[in-house]
DNA sequence: GTTCCGCATGAATCGATAG
DNA sequence: ACTATCGATTCATGCGGAA
């Protein structure tokens, strides 16, 4: 069977619509944060936060499957000596618009942004809102539980010496993390706390999320063939990894270079190239890159 | 100077009446989570835990110093397949009140319950609330400093002979410099996640948190002869560990045994045991444990 | 070919300065 | 007064060049 891979330039709240009902399995993305990333998106201002994203969730809402699962990342930011509280109105509102609010895992970064502060610690962790439609939902707990075990060894094994004792560095808590708890253990049942480092020096540009992340909730949400939505690309790990792992991926971006970037990369791992014309606009017609 | 440790036996909302204005430096507590066991703390409707706690937060908010810090260890039930939302509920109700939600702290379990389900893992994390009544507040950061990764050790090793010979030679040269700067860095700050075990099977009584927890933010809110109290004292971790620390202490708890029980765990550290009459309530004196 | 080190770089936050 | 911008602070990570 064909996977396919469609990338589309625009607004999300307009391009959503174009989407069918009950159409996508799983959507994983990571939004803009309030008044981050000016530069390249405009910065939303905390207070209308909420009300910039709500038309976007509902077109979410409908365009997932009943079955299918909303992985939202995001944390809020700090003003004037508080953490901003438009995460948690978020998700009263989109409660309101009747998604479920099943689970926060976590997302405790390794290697987190520096700085001190006379009144605050640095920033490791991040939430992963997990939403969904209806309390019954596809869920694979086995397809991470076997990688779990692989997932710990082969960083085990990958980290190798130095990372070994990079974990056993106090940092980051006052207790070291015993890794040697894992070694013998040739299965472990996941928790919804997830340790993972970020990519801050890819090559050309730099993702927001670790590969790793898209990576563990594409397998535990999805099968293959199932069709994976990203409406804020960014520089696509979402799709380049549903891609890699034989997932139908669907990206929307407002800016223009993503895109382009996003195509390049995906280009090389495609083994059959259509070009085909998508029906929903005549004027601009989007590329879609079809892998075989 | 003596420490003392004054543990109350009453409702918290009450209690704290009897309390002054800003004569307290911390509040750490873990209250009773909404949940059905109807058999201990009377077993809070998640719909009105709210309303439970906010009369209790307000005095909370009295009773603190102006630079004290309120620690509160929380996380929402799972109902109906979904998250609680009383929790960030509690949050912006708090918020009206005059509290500022300085930080969210992560405290990652390391040996969490046990179970499996078919649509959620375990849950590994909780929430440590911050809230302050200023945004100048005391934090004695230097405190809770840990041992820095052995990456740094290493490297400073293996470079000391050669580079602190350049560092003498080239006196005022940017790279000798930069290393003096990495000489002095053995430890780090740590960050907002927190990692540490859950102390399964403690002698009689089942603690929330392990010591760890209060230990860690008592070094870093306070210090010697400031005064922490937790107004749902429970198995009295958070006590017996300021005690320690030779911090003042009290507890309120609404259940008799745990008193007793804390009462117990103080004495034999004490050295000297006096008991006074408190003046707030003649029918029923309460005791009061003084330690030199 | 390894291993080792220098360097750039983050979805950060505060406080001071400038308009 | 109130907002916008800037410098200082800090540390895990990967890459490229050196030993």
């Amino acid at each position: 069977m064909q996977i396919t891979a469609e990338i589309y330039h625009g607004d999300s709240k307009e391009k959503l619509k174009l989407l069918p009902n009950d159409s996508v399995d799983l959507i994983m993305t990571s939004p803009p944060y309030a008044d981050q990333r000016k530069n390249t998106y405009g910065g939303i201002h905390p207070d209308e936060y909420v009300k910039w994203f709500l038309p976007i969730s509902e077109q979410l809402l409908r365009v997932l499957n009943p079955a299918g699962t909303f992985v939202l990342n995001i944390k809020e930011k700090v003003i004037e000596g508080e953490r901003s509280t438009y995460v948690m109105e978020l998700i009263l509102e989109m409660r309101k618009q009747g998604w479920l609010w099943t689970e926060e895992f976590i997302w405790h970064k390794k290697n987190c942004y520096p700085g001190k502060w006379p009144n605050r610690f640095r920033d490791a962790w991040e939430r992963l809102l997990q939403f969904n439609k209806n309390r019954k939902f596809n869920m694979y707990q086995e397809e991470v539980m076997v990688p779990m075990g692989e997932w710990a060894n082969s960083r085990l094994k990958n980290l190798s010496e130095t990372d070994k004792i990079r974990d056993n560095s106090k940092v980051g808590s006052r207790f070291g993390k015993n890794i040697s708890n894992w070694i013998n253990r040739d299965k472990a049942y996941p928790t919804n706390v997830l340790h993972l480092a970020t990519e801050c020096n890819n090559r050309n540009h730099s993702a927001v999320f670790p590969e790793g992340l898209p990576e563990w909730f594409i397998k535990l949400f999805t099968k293959e063939n199932d069709t994976i939505l990203d409406p804020f690309m960014g520089s696509g790990t979402t799709l380049i990894v549903a891609n890699r792992m034989r997932r139908n991926a669907m990206g929307i971006d407002i800016i223009s270079d993503y895109c382009q970037i996003v195509r390049k990369q995906l280009k090389p791992i495609e083994s059959n190239l259509l070009e085909q014309k998508v029906g929903y606009e005549r004027t601009e017609p989007e590329r879609s890159i079809t892998i075989c």
